[in-house]
DNA sequence: CCTTGACCTTCCCCCCACTGGAACCCCTAT
DNA sequence: ATAGGGGTTCCAGTGGGGGGAAGGTCAAGG
């Protein structure tokens, strides 16, 4: 398979795939033409990377997945461990964007939002 | 004042304060030995961007929301669109969010998490 | 056989919003 | 005089790729 094909069934870009085999997490073999020739695994791969990226996981964190995928005498305690860490990276961000939303949420609530100058939202984010 | 006193009232690092300047964000004078020299008007210009960016607005969006403070001729109804349309932006990612949330969550439910290789996290994450 | 157009290659720069660090200057206290 | 804590500039790097140039390769159509 060419990287037009496995971009097509992973869902990454060509771009992306070069990359990620530039920092090591794939390694296609390559044709005599120079092009880059994916197996079935290197596939599986890059379909993991896809979606591992989608739910949030760093390039890092990937890298440690996809070695513990690899490793058939693996503890899935080990793979627990690092997606209950991502899952607190994930709450955490949703605490805080939860809080932008509900100040930004207010502030716009006082807001008339007409013609006149007056406006609580400026006047509040430049309090001293 | 100088940019350490800034950065202390603003709660910006003097790095980003720089960054600010070099963006054309703030022009702050400069003292006869090359210090940046800060005024109170700066000051809230520094503060309200802080206090922006918490918000999650873009720095380009600090920046019009900045002409808009410094407009006395401004419309409420200019601001309050930039705030809705960021507001919107905050919603989409915590829709976002959640739902890698809820799907993280449940795959480490269904992992054993023990000394045996079986698990499901990896498993549904290669899936083809 | 030639051309066309889709695909592939490498290479380098760009994005956002900073952060770190080097090398140097300035000011005050001891 | 020196030590230390300011300040200054400039260069490079972060994460996770994207855009686009300049060129090689391949299959199909005329």
């Amino acid at each position: 398979m060419n990287i037009g094909s496995v971009s097509a069934q992973s869902g990454l870009s060509a771009k992306t795939i070069r990359y990620y085999e530039d920092i090591g997490l794939v390694k296609p073999l390559r044709d005599t033409n120079g092009y880059r020739s994916f197996q079935e695994k290197e596939l599986h791969k890059l379909t993991f990377l896809s979606r591992a990226r989608a739910l949030g996981f760093t390039i890092e964190d990937c890298r440690a997945l996809l070695a513990l995928y690899e490793d058939e005498t693996r503890a899935s305690a080990d793979v627990k461990r690092i997606a209950q860490e991502q899952l607190q990276m994930i709450e955490k961000k949703l605490v805080d964007l939860q809080n932008m939303h509900d100040t930004l949420s207010h502030l716009i609530d006082e807001c008339a939002g007409d013609h006149r100058p007056d406006c609580p939202i400026l006047k509040d984010l430049g309090k001293v």
